[in-house]
DNA sequence: TGGAAACATATGAAAAAACATATATACTGG
DNA sequence: CCAGTATATATGTTTTTTCATATGTTTCCA
């Protein structure tokens, strides 16, 4: 991957603050990033498409859900921006993450499977 | 500096090749950035002014030439993020930094001063 | 069992906004 | 004046957003 589509991929609000969620927690379904950062589904919807057509993202559905993670094969540099940014940048990601754990009903993960 | 507006720096080709051979020669002058990337000056100008406004670069005058590096003042996160880039990419510059030690009459450095 | 209702997510299409570019022109110091 | 650099404007292109709607999944009850 070109370091230009990486960075043009973390160069929107909708998209970083998604992508360091996910970092955050491990992995999170469309529901659960649309009330975090407060912004209307499809609109979330379509910047995780995005991510994932860039391989930045990978997904899988349960059930209803769909269950975004960070791609597990992102070469390390680029593995070492997300963790990086995401440690030093708390305050940028404090209101997200506090509507986050507010939010009642979220769906149960199963296990990986099998 | 918020992680986004960086982010959005580091987005476009022009800017991310001036930034990460500045990195690699620790200061450039405009109409070397011009040499080696291959872009007509005010493009490159144009770009330089943009990184310069975010505060990633900072600039000095020497003579007829206005010379920038990277801004020293920089958060860690982000100067890691740059040095991190530069170690992984050097195919993505390896035409660039080719040109850039082609070019003949480069100007001189004066040292910082005093 | 079948079928509707409810929920989660994705996508098509159109409008709005942001961005990059080229050309021409202006500035600045020697 | 000249070389090197910066800026303004107009133009074309890409990106982002929104609304409406489509697809897929689960639940529940007749």
């Amino acid at each position: 991957m070109s370091p230009v589509q990486f960075y043009k991929c973390l160069s929107d609000e909708t998209r970083l603050r998604c992508l360091l969620l996910i970092e955050h927690e491990q992995e999170l379904c469309v529901c659960e990033l649309t009330q975090a950062i407060d912004e209307i589904q499809p609109k979330v919807s379509r910047h995780l498409a995005q991510l994932r057509q860039c391989d930045l993202l990978v997904d899988r559905r349960q059930g209803q859900w769909v269950f975004y993670r960070i791609n597990p094969d992102l070469p390390d540099w680029a593995k070492a921006v997300l963790s990086g940014t995401l440690a030093s940048n708390q305050v940028f990601l404090a209101r997200n993450i506090k509507r986050l754990n507010k939010m009642g009903d979220r769906p149960a993960r199963a296990q990986a499977c099998c």
